[in-house]
DNA sequence: GTCTATTTTTAGACAAATCTAAAAATTATT
DNA sequence: AATAATTTTTAGATTTGTCTAAAAATAGAC
């Protein structure tokens, strides 16, 4: 597999992700992808015949074993990658993905296994994702978006949904970050933003589109 | 610059390194990078015209100002990438050529400099080459080859000339590494072979093969 | 110096991945 | 059901790096 044929795997198991019969569209690849709608046509088709997707003509494309199972170890890899850069060498969490994207693609299965071995065999990335071990297997964690909870309710930031750079600073700047601890102390239904508790010592206001994004293990 | 445009720069200044006016033959490029002549012209010209190079048809090659500091930069990363995968990831030193050749494409200046603090800025890499700092300057140590001692002299082993797997694995048979005390006892002038003392403790054979590509640092 | 051998370049083709523009199929609207 | 809007595919080019085979230039032998 080249590392274009890897990215259209990942592309295409990160958007089935969304959907009940994973199945994927042309344009939806394209958009994740940043290409045109004629180039991910070509890879589908080229994707097929090594049989790493099923895929029809106009009807849609999703992963086969073989594609699915490809697919979690460049997450696993990826993953690693980014738990490397943010606790070995002291990158913040939203600076990484773009080096991870390269770094996913480095051939040698001996690499990954000694750098998992090397940091400690880790469960969840820096964005709290979870990391296939080696059989390929995920460990799966309580989580709720913090948008579902209501007045009193506190909770550990865990994870966040969304990976963009803008929205991973924004975090930064309000204190938000992997181990926080929330309570959330007041709802606006109005524009369904919140007022927070941020570990128990400072108070901070959040929007929807901000706590739609952050997964939380509640606490109480 | 592409992966590829970067291997044909290291290879140019590789093959450099062992000329007298640092001109360069298609054909040793060829060799060196396991293509055709042909391929190795289209790339001469390409590299020309980006001034990377300085080509004369039919004339040779060599690397421009520019070119020289791609290429230190390359060796920059590929020694550090070397040197992590020997010193934290605990793989052995002919196991890590292949997999620093691909990792010295990942394109990110903050991850080298962050890699190379690290490493603790390590000035030498697993086979003993000199890893260009970040303004690009190189530590140059006193070295000799094992075949210029005679009888009594003792070194160092410091580094190796030869870089293929199987001279690495060939030593590591012999207890030969980075470090390894070793003291000259017998001479043959049939052969040009070598009767030695390991460490204070073993004896061992080596070729002439084997003691033009050891660097030690003279002991006495 | 001429002839030969070697090196190097060009010519022409190919595979991978991409693009734009146009055609075809599907889905939604009335 | 016909039409319009959207999605998806094909057609045809382009870029990058590669190849083989043939031509041109250089270097070596006599
Ligand atoms: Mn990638
Ligand atoms: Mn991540
Ligand atoms: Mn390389
Ligand atoms: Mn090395």
């Amino acid at each position: 597999m080249t590392s274009t044929e890897e990215d259209y795997i990942k592309a295409i198991f990160s958007i089935a992700q969304g959907t009940a019969n994973r199945m994927v569209g042309t344009n939806d690849i394209a958009r994740e992808m940043d290409t045109s709608a004629a180039s991910v046509s070509d890879m589908l088709k080229k994707l097929n015949s090594k049989e790493l997707v099923i895929y029809e003509k106009y009807k849609g494309v999703r992963l086969s074993p073989n594609g699915t199972e490809r697919a979690m170890f460049l997450l696993r890899k990826h993953r690693l990658w980014e738990s490397f850069l943010v606790n070995k060498l002291g990158f913040a969490w939203d600076e990484v993905h773009d080096i991870a994207e390269q770094l996913e693609h480095v051939k040698s299965n001996e690499l990954v296994n000694k750098l998992d071995a090397f940091l400690g065999y880790p469960k969840f990335d820096p964005h709290g994702d979870p990391i296939p071990d080696s059989n390929g297997t995920i460990t799966l964690r309580n989580q709720v978006l913090l948008n579902t909870l209501e007045i009193g309710d506190e909770g550990t930031l865990i994870g966040v949904k969304m990976h963009n750079k803008d929205f991973l600073a924004h975090l930064n700047g309000l204190d938000l970050n992997i181990g926080t601890s929330i309570k959330v102390t007041e709802c606006f239904p109005f524009d369904n933003s919140l007022k927070i508790m941020v570990n128990g010592k400072s108070e901070a206001y959040v929007t929807e589109i901000i706590s739609k994004n952050i997964y939380l293990k509640k606490t109480s």
